[in-house]
DNA sequence: CGGCCCGATGCTCATCTGAGCAAAGTCTGT
DNA sequence: ACAGACTTTGCTCAGATGAGCATCGGGCCG
């Protein structure tokens, strides 16, 4: 395009869509054809001189979430738009208001879903309006009673979806990691625990998050690894942790040992449950939400539009 | 607007604008008939869900532009956008370059213009491309050998814009202010200065910017004013200084004797001119752009969008 | 309970718009 | 200068769209 039909198609471009006139009528303004105008415009778009931004905190990207879905075979994805976000605070809580309204849509709706726990998690909870569903029962996937900052959010998180969605939560009554493993097995043994855990296996759905393997995990937060435990983490490659479990760039788990002392569901349960949806958002997660979708983690993704970027190759 | 609209309109904005589907393809999505998207569509534009952006150096903004015409008497009026801009320098660039480019484009070309200086008509100057007419000479209007900083300068932007249009320079050896009225007058008086202000006063047409009344106004970098003398006319009620002329909100002269010992044309000259252009940007400028336009010192104005929404009242 | 009013809905029709095509114009290499 | 390749321009026509209108339905008052 030369210089005076660039100049020309800015021209068009803010008749067209600021003044709203006709491609006629801005054709004879700038004495031209419409035909020459209607090109101007398409080539404006081309250039990307013209930007169309949603503005609203349910603004999706279904774009991305299209090709997610092709590119990355996830069954569904939900983006959230980036436009007009002010703080990494507003991005999380439009991801949660995202996956709360996903679940919320479920046809048919869960009759039993299994839930992990943590910041994103307590987020959807509290986003799921009241009456979300009419009568999910949910269940806790993964072990943690939260030692040291918030006292119990693990357990509210559930009971709060599951009181929403009118049915009952089942808690499972555990620590997230043991220093034992024999512990952990014992644990896992106990009648009641076990009990949870064979629901959570025949859930229909499981909604879950992902922690970034950094010193802000809330495992180091909750006290049951130190920042010294995550730096060797890291240095075996982890990138991140899905329920309580660490995972590599490929999505293996990269310390057995430390894997053996967690109690929970194992990342084969969620890879071969029918709906597996995980709310991530934030930079720091773009590795693990990687891993995540590449290894066959989660059927569903609901993501911030970055982070779908960055899975899609920038 | 009920909030399941609202909903609704997003999610059809969405696949309208991002996705590319026709409102007929947006109905079956969504189960709802193409009238319906249609309205949906046109709700999300009066909410403002739809923010459609301009993204180019030179884009403007004609919707305030023929606000300022109607609504503000101006004969015409180029308002460049802020889409994209960065720094304010950047905003001022933009606002120098649509001068340059609206200059070009006066239809017929001036015989005589006379320019006024300071660091925006030197930016103008800069961004006229060689050649920009065929024949125009050009005249300064206001007196100013910069004292200090840039020596020259004020020649120099006369020269350029002179030269560039295939025109000669006239300049006015004499600085903007003197300390004495009596030494003004003899000034004028001169035959080479009262020939050039004749020549000055039969101009096709004017260009010139302003200056707001602070401490960094160029009539204190070059010595003509100190920031004492600033004080006492902003205590005074001044705005800003048009050609070397300080005005209130008004546009009435704010000191007479300090007006009588400034070398130039007549804030009333440029009232009575037939073109009188001038270009303003930047926050601190609006007190004397708002003065400017409401005493009708100019008939074409070029701004930029946050200044222009300013003078239409936000 | 029935009638009335107002907003929402579905439709007709005229206008607007983009895809595709043929003609005109432009640029190359010989 | 000219033939051929390629680009730009103006046009046809079908599909997309918005304005205006008749109808529907739900709430409200008598």
């Amino acid at each position: 395009m030369d210089a005076v039909d660039e100049l020309l198609s800015i021209r068009a471009a803010e008749l067209y869509y600021e003044a709203n006139l006709t491609q006629e009528e801005i054709g004879r303004s700038l004495q031209i054809t419409r035909w020459k105008v209607g090109r101007l415009l398409t080539q404006a778009k081309e250039e990307g001189f013209v930007r169309i931004e949603i503005l609203h905190s349910r603004a999706r990207r279904p774009q991305l979430e299209r090709r997610l879905r092709d590119e990355r075979g996830l069954t569904d994805a939900v983006v959230v738009s980036r436009a007009g976000v002010r703080s990494e605070d507003e991005l999380h809580q439009r991801v949660a208001q995202a996956a709360a309204d996903y679940l919320t849509g479920l046809r048919p709706g869960p009759r039993v879903l299994g839930v992990s726990w943590g910041r994103t998690l307590s987020d959807i909870a509290h986003n799921l309006r009241e009456g979300w569903s009419s009568g999910t029962d949910v269940v806790q996937i993964n072990g943690g009673v939260s030692m040291s900052q918030r006292p119990g959010t693990a357990a509210a998180t559930a009971v709060s979806i599951a009181q929403k969605g009118g049915g009952a939560a089942a808690l499972l009554p555990s620590p997230a990691i043991l220093e034992q493993r024999a512990t952990k097995e014992a644990i896992e043994a106990d009648r009641v625990v076990a009990r949870v855990l064979d629901a959570a296996r025949s859930a229909n759905a499981y909604l879950f998050s992902a922690g970034a393997a950094d010193h802000g995990s809330v495992h180091v937060d909750s006290g049951y690894l130190t920042t010294a435990d995550i730096d060797r983490l890291v240095e075996a490659g982890a990138v991140g942790d899905v329920i309580g479990r660490y995972i590599g760039a490929d999505g293996r788990i990269v310390d057995h040992d430390l894997d053996a002392r967690t109690v929970g569901l194992s990342l084969d349960d969620l890879r071969t449950a029918d709906i597996a949806i995980a709310a991530i958002s934030g930079a720091p997660k773009r590795g693990v939400a990687s891993a995540m979708v590449a290894s066959g983690l989660c059927t569903v993704l609901v993501t911030d539009e970055s982070t779908a970027q960055h899975l899609l190759g920038e």
